[in-house]
DNA sequence: CGCACACTTGAACCCCCTCAACCCAAGTGG
DNA sequence: CCACTTGGGTTGAGGGGGTTCAAGTGTGCG
């Protein structure tokens, strides 16, 4: 909830040249369409930037100045009413690039939900870079494509589904993303609070408790700790999120 | 809803090489980033195709063999549950460029509205114009960065919005885009049914007619024919699309 | 004229929200 | 060690915005 530079913990320093060659995560983001050669060009345009959780480094509508490249944690990406409704837009993991737009002024905002490390790239430089670099404009373009696709499903979620089929959505999309990255069982954490996972469902925090409950009591999930689930039934967790609600208990 | 080639009014015709250059869309989309000199490259990739009311001529989960470029007309773009439930993600209207993806198949469906004329391109051959002019890679990805905004107005509308202010904003983007085109007073036109608009908003039929005729009785607008509607008192309405809905009676 | 289709309007219902109480774990300080 | 606080989560009871079901109203077109 922390706005601005005051409260927040923020460590900056500049990356020695060869930093992105060392980088470990630059395989998983658009740095990997830089080839090895450009990496030098690539790190003296970024900044390692941290976040503590809570930080919003990202305000909607204020001068879009820099982009952000995810290296550590997790940012949530939201729009707010005047009234303070919020609508969490997605999660942005490591990797993720963020800041992608034509207009002058960011039309998001971003929060770090637990504690978050950033490259972070000046604007200018980085479209002066885009004409040199056709293959990261190509990456670019995927990865935009990539984020269209997902808000329609977010969009379908969001304008036609259910409570429960929001939620098995959400199970079940991260079960997804995590398996993508290891696949270690059917076992899925949630770093965000419940209050954040009904902001990105369009739902109430009451909501998202009472159905995950359901979910538990019926045997479909199991709760170890607060932030950790189990996938008891993958399959029919999948049938539900994809709206074949009437055809299963 | 006629699927595939049978029972649609499908006309095709090559266009012969200098067609492009007397596009009088063009200006309006993407191809603009092409220079004049390399038009008739883009003009023998490109296949007119006129489409009925009602054809459905991208469908969710085909193969992606093409990308359509809107000269004429409007279509509705959206996504299905497996019981019929459905989400438009947009209307594409005259230069929208459809099937922007990386995947190898339609993420969504697009259907005529009204009688839609388009241009076609093989997907192969665009993806290899791509190479050769970066200035079209680059207009595409304003476009995709311009859709993901948008996009992420309209989830917070689908999440968090009440059905006044949705079929507000609705009635206030349409008239922002028509003002764009030509300035004409506050008169907007809806080339929708009240079906379209309610799967657009997330609402129901009978909301939306419900709400306008709300709108109607305030004397917020007008409707003197079927499509056609008159805003009455714009400032209210960017307000209660915003969200101000309490500050105002 | 009469059918089809889109839209409007009314009444009853229900899913989710609102409001409220309570639980639980992790500090924190005496 | 315990009392107290705080933040996140759960659970219950009641209410409301939007849906569902149903009937009625144009309006274009054969």
């Amino acid at each position: 909830m922390t706005v601005g530079s005051p409260n927040a913990i923020v460590i900056i320093k500049t990356r020695p040249a060869d930093t992105c060659s060392h980088c470990d995560v630059r395989h998983r983001s658009v740095c990997s369409a830089i080839d090895a050669e450009d990496l030098s060009r690539l790190a003296s345009a970024a900044v390692q930037q941290q976040f503590a959780k809570g930080h919003v480094f990202i305000e909607e509508g204020q001068p879009a100045h820099d982009f952000f490249n995810i290296t550590r944690g997790t940012a949530k990406l939201f729009k707010t009413l005047p009234d303070g409704r919020q609508q969490i837009t997605g999660f942005a993991g490591v990797g993720h690039f963020l800041g992608l737009a034509v207009s002058e002024t960011y039309s998001f905002s971003a929060e770090a939900i637990e504690p978050v490390g950033t490259c972070r790239f000046s604007r200018a430089k980085l479209l002066t870079m885009l004409g040199d670099f056709p293959a990261l404009e190509k990456r670019l373009l995927e990865t935009a494509c990539n984020e269209l696709v997902a808000a329609q499903e977010q969009m379908l979620l969001l304008g036609r589904k259910t409570a429960r089929e929001r939620v098995a959505s959400f199970l079940a999309g991260r079960l997804q993303e995590t398996e993508h990255g290891e696949t270690k069982g059917d076992s899925i954490s949630l770093p965000m609070t419940r209050a954040e996972i009904a902001d990105y469902l369009g739902l109430t925090i009451e909501t998202v408790s009472r159905t995950l409950s359901k979910f538990k009591a019926d045997g479909r999930i199991a709760t170890p700790s607060r932030d950790g689930v189990i996938i008891l039934d993958p399959h029919w967790l999948s049938e539900v999120a994809a709206g074949h609600e009437s055809a299963l208990a």
